[in-house]
DNA sequence: CCGTATCCAAACCGATACTG
DNA sequence: CAGTATCGGTTTGGATACGG
């Protein structure tokens, strides 16, 4: 009894594979591993400096941080906040949209964790 | 009153972020728009032959289709049906998994359809 | 119809150096 | 500390052609 609390929105999807490209748009900006994380880190963990978003999000290198960083704000994910101070203090944070998404990343998240076995498993049958 | 239905996993969850390498692996490969577009077209019309798939995503190239529906395979989210028939015909449907994966990726275009006016406002707020 | 291979352009991404 | 800019290697991804 999970499904349907929103709407007739399957036709809603099925455009988002087709013609309104600003909803493709924003789907792809989205839809990569560098953001998801972030957003998985700053929902955890409520707001993070860049430096500490740095440590957290394993991996990423300075430039796809602040390149991520950019594009979430654009959208309005994430909201980033400037103290005046020296040395500068910046803190970044997610928006209620931001949230909102941060649901479902953690729902993929969890996914991956809950089916890595059979995942491992598939990849040797399949034989590489 | 949403939250933790699953498990104590935020600590798996941020484990993705970090060192399990087989994780974050398995999440690089599914947290493509690709991928998630084909997951969400099959899971839709529930099966379908390769130039239906490509009918219904729009936009992908071939190679692009068939490179993510063999890692979706070796993966074990797709299971691929060869009938061996005079033309080939080859069916796509998503696997158990697939489908567990297939409703967190509905939440994504859904929440891309509901957010979509305040993105453009902040795009343009941002000023780009 | 379905899939592979090749070629080539575009994008990605890391490393490094530099500013306030 | 946070951010921009540049450079160069690697990867991506589209177009095309060909094979089962």
């Amino acid at each position: 009894m999970v499904s349907k609390q929103f709407t007739g929105s399957e036709a809603e999807r099925a455009d988002l594979r087709r013609a309104d490209s600003l909803a493709r748009e924003i789907f792809s900006d989205i839809a990569n591993k560098w953001a998801l994380l972030i957003i998985e880190a700053l929902g955890e963990r409520g707001t993070l400096r860049f430096a500490e978003l740095h440590r957290e999000v394993q991996g990423i290198s300075h430039k796809m941080l602040t390149q991520n960083l950019r594009m979430l704000e654009r959208n309005g994910l994430v909201e980033r906040c400037v103290h005046p101070t020296v040395p500068p203090r910046v803190e970044y944070t997610l928006t209620e949209p931001g949230l909102a998404l941060r649901a479902t990343v953690d729902g993929m998240c969890d996914w991956t964790h809950r089916h890595i076995d059979h995942i491992e498993a598939s990849r040797t049958r399949f034989g590489s």
